[in-house]
DNA sequence: GTTGCGATGTTAACATCCTAACATTTTCTG
DNA sequence: CAGAAAATGTTAGGATGTTAACATCGCAAC
């Protein structure tokens, strides 16, 4: 069939990122747009099709795209801000670990492309924004590959993770409870999370505030190893006193 | 200024990948559409902007953009040809290797989602196509970042791909020369093909045909370590008889 | 204040894209 | 080879996106 071999050759075209014009691919192809058109709605999802150009799959990073597009709704103004926050314990010339998540594909898109960062991460949602900065350097932990959260994994990586000094590790989490501590949602994320904090200087706690009395199946560290807390303006007054007595600073946007 | 920080809210929305309209664009950062457009056309660059939809940055798989677009355009037909006969030695349940370059992008979009194959890689925009496969295995060779190939290395990866099984190793190459051997760009990348080319059953040599004849600075194996030859159909006659007294197998689409 | 400038909003003319209906070609089958 | 079915091409009208010109607003300097 000859639409197969179409679609092919525009996924051969596309998969390696950027995009095509309608008129561009139907030339590219040998047939008309109409037929462009067609191939495109009949396999429905392979490709995004957006006012008269064509752009690869519509999945976001690393698979996890329909799971991270609900959840960005929820909460991305949050979010954001929390990254703000964050973004402003990195100093140029450092070496900072970014931890997996929706959450710190914010704090990456921050770091500024100049700056002379070294960035120590394990996702693809984070690597995939840190590796298009020139003046960033990126070392990436491998492994297997998890998609629930677009994350590597595996005894080498902790090797390797084991052998960097870190400035300022920067630690997402899906659930903080201040008596039993914080989680989130994958095991294999825990010993990752535990030696970048082990090997790091600074210990910041990057959440949104709908994260607060959440709790998740993998617990991976207590409050009091962490020295900032990162968060949005949703904090209230009587637990941000109470994080405060407990040795954490924090900081807001 | 105000620009400022609805680009920066703009980014934050896109960095994780996927679109928006224009029109959602304006409603979440309170402006007119108009207003979008300018702060857009202001920055020229930092968005993609396609018929009515604003896409992240447009720089494709890992910072190698430029470089790769380039290229694409010389020799994309031949590649994606290649890369068909190479797809023809993939077989469900196996494990293999994907090596980086702009070829190899081709074969990896050409790996049933449902085939239950294991990709061990070590380049951004080869896992940025698998790890979108829901029933693709991925493991992920990491370390240091080197953008010129969109690539990492470092010695603990070495050692989990020493531990690693690989059925068929699909190799790259920048430059195939028949006496001299065959060699690649970046000096990171041989020990890694080498250990690659050693743990497989099968070697597959995958390039296309403007590659023979050619040299480049890192040398990394001689024409009798690999197997197969996947190549588009510009092998002239003599080169392949040649080739095959060499003892190996050629493989067209 | 008011004057001027930059930023933002509005409108209208224009270009482009999208959809559906129909025409044509190709392919398959008996 | 005829006929049907599928695939592809063409056209036209409505919908949407684009651009430029002008109107309005807010702020800062004098």
């Amino acid at each position: 069939m000859r639409k197969a071999e179409r679609l092919n050759r525009l996924q051969s075209a596309l998969d390696a990122g950027g995009y095509l014009r309608l008129k561009d691919a139907a030339r590219l192809l040998g047939v008309s747009e109409m037929t462009v058109r067609r191939d495109i709605a009949s396999c429905g999802g392979r490709f995004a099709y957006l006012g008269g150009y064509i752009a690869g799959g519509l999945e976001s990073a690393g698979g996890m795209g329909y799971i991270l597009d609900r959840e960005r709704d929820a909460h991305i103004e949050m979010k954001r801000t929390a990254c703000e926050a964050a973004a402003s314990l990195l100093k140029p010339g450092e070496t900072v670990f970014i931890d997996c998540g929706t959450t710190t594909t914010h704090l990456a898109s921050r770091i500024p492309a100049d700056s002379q960062i070294t960035v120590v991460c394990y996702a693809m949602n984070i690597a995939e924004i840190v590796c298009k900065k020139p003046g960033v350097r990126v070392v990436m932990l491998g492994g297997l590959y998890h998609a629930s959260s677009a994350s590597f994994s595996s005894p080498e990586s902790l090797e390797m993770l084991r052998g960097i000094g870190i400035n300022t590790a920067f630690i997402s989490a899906g659930g903080v409870h201040e008596s039993l501590g914080i989680s989130c949602s994958n095991f294999h994320e825990v010993e990752i999370k535990q030696t970048a904090i082990a090997n790091a200087v600074t210990r910041a706690l990057v959440i949104d505030s709908s994260k607060f009395d959440q709790v998740k199946p993998a617990f991976f560290a207590k409050l009091d190893s962490f020295d900032f807390l990162c968060c949005d303006d949703g904090l209230d007054a009587a637990r941000s006193e109470r994080l405060t007595i407990a040795g954490m600073r924090i900081v807001l946007a």
